[in-house]
DNA sequence: TGCACCGTTGCGGAAATCCACAATGGCACG
DNA sequence: CGTGCCATTGTGGATTTCCGCAACGGTGCA
């Protein structure tokens, strides 16, 4: 993977690049954005393995940008950084699922510490996505017809109740179950069971 | 579910007092403690939905307590309220896994939002821990063997394959499987696989 | 019109599962 | 020693699943 990058947004030049320098001296990729619109317009968030940034910008702040990446599916862990945070915005930003807030000044090494956790989550959340979106990509290639009698095999209907239910023919059932487990790159309905039970959205 | 209710433990009386008073006179079931120590021997924590906890007390704190509580596996929803809270005690209180943290004087509207919400994810949370617990249940009553044969069966192994694996019969992997079903209160692999996949702890 | 994909079905056989009935041996507890 | 639980196996049959081979009709696109 190549998304263990971090990504520093602050508009004061001279933080932004006391960071840069911060996390380059420890042997850390870091790259550095001087406004939101700037991240936003690279077109490179994806790289993004951790995003450090600045509540309070010009334009856009960090609030909103965290916001816009949240509706554009991207979950990247992200500290804030604010320099006159309030118990309230800290408790609303890490409600909202931030990964941390930080107060400036800040610790160097804590700093470094809470965004190589950060990192560390990002990765385990990625390889999870990146199974999610398999699966998801698996299922797009399966039929309507396929989707209804894949839904009744994971109800654990027998291929002679999904023919009744369907009304076609048992043999009907069985194609459609095999090419399921085929296109589902599966050999079993318990294989089946079990990549789509996974799959289920994490509650908080 | 009896678990509604809504613990204030707070070593400040007047506080304390017109705690209880805000949550009752809005129809809600609020029990009121003087100190940490005082709850813990109460031995009723079992019945708490919600919990509004002063950081600061004499005795334990409202930190020692919540961790007290999820050493001993209570996930109950916890509110910390604070006078002279900072950022990074906020922070660390939220990652900790706290549901919210309140700064004193709080806005009494808001408040009793945030401890409905606690009540409400707390529903959530004791739902999916009953069938968990059901889960679990019936998985003890599994004989070693079962186990053995069950986790096979969830490789989604054909019954010669286990029958080889274990250097046993056939006829033997069907007995087990077959009272592994009944035991599980499962009709087929499928069932089971839904029922242990959903049950993995969820990750953050 | 030809090709590709989909849904459908039939036939027939191999393989696997499910089950009732029946039984043996080991082990632990009282 | 009896009782209960567990692991084990057998027989035999009903049921179900899995598959290859073959085919038909519809839809949509080039």
């Amino acid at each position: 993977m190549s998304t263990n990058q971090i990504f520093i947004v602050d508009d004061d030049d001279a933080i932004r690049d006391a960071l840069g320098w911060l996390f380059r001296s420890r042997g850390h990729v870091a790259r550095l954005w001087s406004s939101a619109e700037a991240l936003i317009a690279g077109g490179e968030i994806g790289r993004c393995g951790c995003l450090l940034l600045d509540i309070r910008m010009d334009g856009m702040s960090g609030l909103e940008l965290f916001e816009w990446l949240r509706e554009k599916g991207h979950d990247v862990p992200v500290i804030f950084l604010t320099g006159h945070g309030d118990v309230p915005m800290a408790v609303a930003a890490l409600k909202k699922g931030a990964f941390d807030f930080v107060e400036k000044p800040f610790n160097d090494n804590e700093l470094v510490d809470r965004a190589l956790a950060a990192l560390d989550i990002h990765h385990q959340r990625s390889s999870r996505q990146a199974a999610a979106r398999e699966v998801d990509e698996r299922l797009a290639h399966l039929t309507s017809r396929e989707l209804e009698v894949m839904e009744r095999v994971l109800a654990g209907q027998m291929n002679k109740v999904i023919a009744m239910d369907l009304g076609v023919t048992m043999r009907t059932v069985e194609v459609h179950r095999a090419r399921i487990f085929e296109k589902m790159g599966v050999r079993s309905a318990v294989e089946l069971a079990q990549l789509l039970t996974a799959r289920t959205p994490k509650p908080q």
